[in-house]
DNA sequence: ACGAACATGTAACCCGTTACATGATTAA
DNA sequence: TTAATCATGTAACGGGTTACATGTTCGT
């Protein structure tokens, strides 16, 4: 997307591992777009063949594409993140220290952050195995590293309650 | 929506301050699900007058909607919660720490977050000046005991890189 | 008297998800 | 050979936002 050509699916791919903590497209959103961009002048694509027949389209931003991605990265982003955290939601509902309802609940997530953030520190470790990893892709390494602080205190927030 | 009856105005209300942080709802999506929980059984309302001639509608939960809700509450919630984070979703475009959009970025959200902590922080003094007031709404608390540590760790992580 | 907050609704539109649909390539 | 992955698309549906629309009450 940056300047190296990429497809489709590339993209999808690249929305599943490395920005769905913050960002998602699923790929039935992203061909329409792609077709879209390209009309508008913003991107163009080559067709390659993979082996024997396997039509791929690598799209590549164009000039007008390229000084708009720029520009739009430069701009400021006043909102602030939009979450929607259907276990905080119901703990609205969770009138007392005392339910039983609520030392499940707690435990249950504790799981589900705890083996999110070992899966996120795994990945780290396996796509910035050193320093030049880090330099050549300083953006994508703080993606990460704020996703595994977030879950960092996730799991913390949670483990304080348990201990209580 | 727990027990005492309350208006869609009420509700639009709670989803704006008190879980705002974490699940959104408009008044316009809010009054035509009344109708439609109604018309399912789930709730009723009773019309009230306000002053000379305002018109409320105060729902209430029915026995079958109030056992909804417990079992909703108690059901897992398995799904990691969605974030759309636009300014996170611009940093994977920045390749290099030293591209010089990167520091104004950060001074930018930094402001936003830091206002938006203090603002938490206020709202949870008066919300909750004592422990009386956190025993009758615990889970209200939790919410913004935890949307504060979310934005003090946003902070913090900003910070921890401004200083550099 | 006026503006903010209270109060309730509908309509249009956009965005995003799920599902439908198809086919090629690669590794086990 | 068979399952996982690569690769591209469309259609239906639902959820959610913005805008349209109206009227009351309360505090200053």
């Amino acid at each position: 997307m940056n300047q190296r050509p990429q497809t489709g699916y590339d993209l999808a791919k690249a929305f599943e591992n490395e920005i769905g903590e913050f960002w998602q497209a699923q790929h039935s959103q992203i061909y329409p777009m792609l077709k879209r961009l390209e009309t508008a002048g913003e991107i163009t694509h080559e067709d390659t063949i993979a082996g024997e027949k396997l039509a791929k389209k690598q799209y590549s931003l164009t000039p007008s594409g390229h000084e708009k991605l720029v520009a739009w990265v430069s701009e400021p982003s006043p909102e602030l993140a939009a979450t929607k955290d259907e276990f905080i939601l119901k703990l609205y509902f969770i009138k007392s220290a005392d339910d039983p309802r609520l030392q499940p609940m707690l435990q249950e997530q504790a799981v589900l952050h705890r083996t999110q953030l070992a899966h996120l520190k795994q990945r780290r470790q396996t796509v910035f195995p050193d320093q030049a990893a880090i330099d050549q892709a300083y953006g994508h390494y703080l993606i990460l590293d704020h996703a595994i602080g977030r879950e960092q205190y996730y799991v913390d927030w949670l483990n304080q309650l348990l201990e209580h």
